[in-house]
Parts: structure tokens; sequence; C-alpha cells
DNA sequence: CCGGTCACCTGAGTGC
DNA sequence: TGCACTCAGGTGACCG
């Protein structure tokens, strides 16, 4: 899924199209899609206006007049689209849908749908107190677009493991993933094997300047649509400003040499084993 | 406590 | 065509 730029794009999405409508009914049709205590859910957010959607990290939430909050990580295949409240059979439940919301509030009532192929997914419904716990447990870092440069070498450089592997770590900066560590550390033309440690101020400064522009150029674009990621509004284009992810059998478009494949922390990398160091 | 691996799921693409 | 196999944006549980 969903990094940070497709996390805020669906957020906007969102806030733009179901900012002050109420939840008159929630369904779910797959029930481990809900993750927090699933006899409070319903409850929680029924009869509720939706005040506000944003985002924490790559989490969505969305505000209730009550105090209470949905919150969404929509982890590889997760998205949200409106329909026709499902039920009829000139109505059926959509594929791969997990769950509905209907809205209220407007001319026409519409319903806001949870989709997800792969199941990774989850939603969850807290009060105003369990939301604030949940949050603090998860402990997230920073958000890397409301970080300082010396903050950001402290963090990252206090941590043991590869460069990439700590970028993606959600308790040092929130919101980075596969795509846009790649992106990031081919920009700043570091490696991402390199330790993490071994990070001098300098090259932080550097790192998180680079992070910084390719998550607000992506946000600009609507995120990365790869696989069958979109927004609320429709897809994302910055998949086309891609230079390292996903290049793998390329060469370089800085240096010319050959792009070099390989699992760090687990996940699929992509860099230019010459100029990034 | 740490890093590494696998599990969670489905679908798309590839090669035989 | 069809089947077997690999891979995919992310975490979280387990294991040594």
């Amino acid at each position: 899924m969903p990094e940070l730029p497709e996390a805020e794009t669906m957020a906007r999405d969102l806030n733009k199209r179901i900012a002050g409508l109420t939840i008159a009914d929630v369904l779910v049709s797959f029930d481990k899609i809900v993750a927090s205590d699933p006899a409070s859910f319903a409850p929680l957010l029924k009869g509720r206006s939706i005040q506000r959607v944003g985002r924490i990290g790559k989490w969505i939430k969305a505000d209730l007049d009550s105090g209470a909050a949905l919150l969404a990580h929509l982890k590889m295949t997760g998205q949200f689209f409106l329909g026709e409240w499902p039920g009829s059979v000139s109505s059926p439940w959509p594929p791969h849908a997990r769950a509905a919301f209907l809205l209220t509030g407007q001319a026409e009532d519409q319903t806001l749908y949870y989709r997800d192929i792969r199941k990774f997914g989850r939603l969850r419904a807290f009060s105003r107190d369990d939301l604030r716990d949940f949050l603090s447990d998860l402990a997230l870092g920073p958000d890397p677009l409301e970080l300082g440069p010396g903050e950001f070498h402290r963090l990252v450089s206090s941590k043991k493991g590869r460069l990439k592997q700590v970028l993606m770590d959600q308790s040092v900066v929130s919101g980075l993933g596969n795509i846009y560590a790649d992106e990031s550390l081919f920009a700043a033309s570091l490696s991402p094997v390199r330790p993490a440690s071994a990070l001098t101020p300098g090259e932080a400064e550097t790192l998180l300047a680079r992070i910084k522009s390719i998550l607000l150029d992506a946000i600009e674009l609507r995120g990365s649509t790869v696989g069958n990621y979109q927004g609320l509004d429709g897809p994302g284009s910055y998949q086309d400003r891609h230079k390292a992810y996903g290049k793998s059998g390329q060469d370089c478009p800085r240096c010319g040499n050959p792009f070099a494949r390989a699992i760090i922390a687990g996940r699929s990398s992509v860099h230019c084993p010459v100029c990034q160091k």
C-alpha cells in the first residue's frame, strides 16, 4: 500500500468527500478486518458525524463528533471508495468489499466502502481515551515532513541496522515504505546497506531534504499507482517519476551502471552499487 | 534483546 | 490453455 503519499491522498480525498456526513449504518462482510473490540465497532460509529479525516504515518483517522475515531491501516491493498448501500439484487457487495458505512447528510445517501483484496488491512474504532492509548502504544516516530535535520540525524544514527531498514522502521520515522525508501536513498546517493549509525549530519540533512521533496512531489501527483492502489478520487501518477524502485535490470540514470537488486530487511530493493555510497 | 524468517491473503505475470 | 511458481506497496509473531 499505501505509503505516506498514498495515505495522505486518501485522507484528503475522504476529508473532502465525507467530512460533515453522518454514519447512519455499518456493515462488515469479513470479520477479521475489524481489529478493535468487534462488539463496540458499530456502536461507536453509528449516529456520529465525521468531523475531519487525516493521516498519522500510514494510518488514516476519521475524527467523530463524539471524540471517538475510526482508524484504518490499508497495508498492501486496502482502499476506500463510494458506492451504493449493499444488500439488494441491484446493489450487491462489490468485489473484495469488506465493510460498508452508510453516510447521510447530503441530498443523496452514499456508502463508503472499505475494499481489500489481500485482507491484510485493518479497521479500528476507539473512544477518545482508547484512541489516545492505542496511538501511544503504537509509538510512531515523527512525520518526516515535520522533521528537522538535527532530529532526523539523531533518530537515524542512534539505530542499529542498515540505513534502508531504519528508514522503514515506523518507530523511527513514520510513513516511509519500500518505494519511497528506495527513491529517497537513490536521490541522496546513499547506499541502502550501509550502517544507519554511520550517517553523518551532512548526509542526514541531504537525505531528509530528498525525502521531503520526493514525498511532496508524490503527494502532488496523488501517490504512486502500482498494482491496484487508487485514492477515492482516482489513481496517482508518481510511478512515472520513479528512478530506482522497480527498475531492476535497467541502468542507473545518473551514472549508467546497472542497478542491483537485493533483499534488504526482507524487502526487494533496487539501488545503484556505483553511485550510491 | 536482536536480526532473520515466515505468516497473513489474493491476483497478476511468467515460463514450461 | 493450463498449471506451477514467483512476486507484490506492510506489519507482527515467532525462532534461534
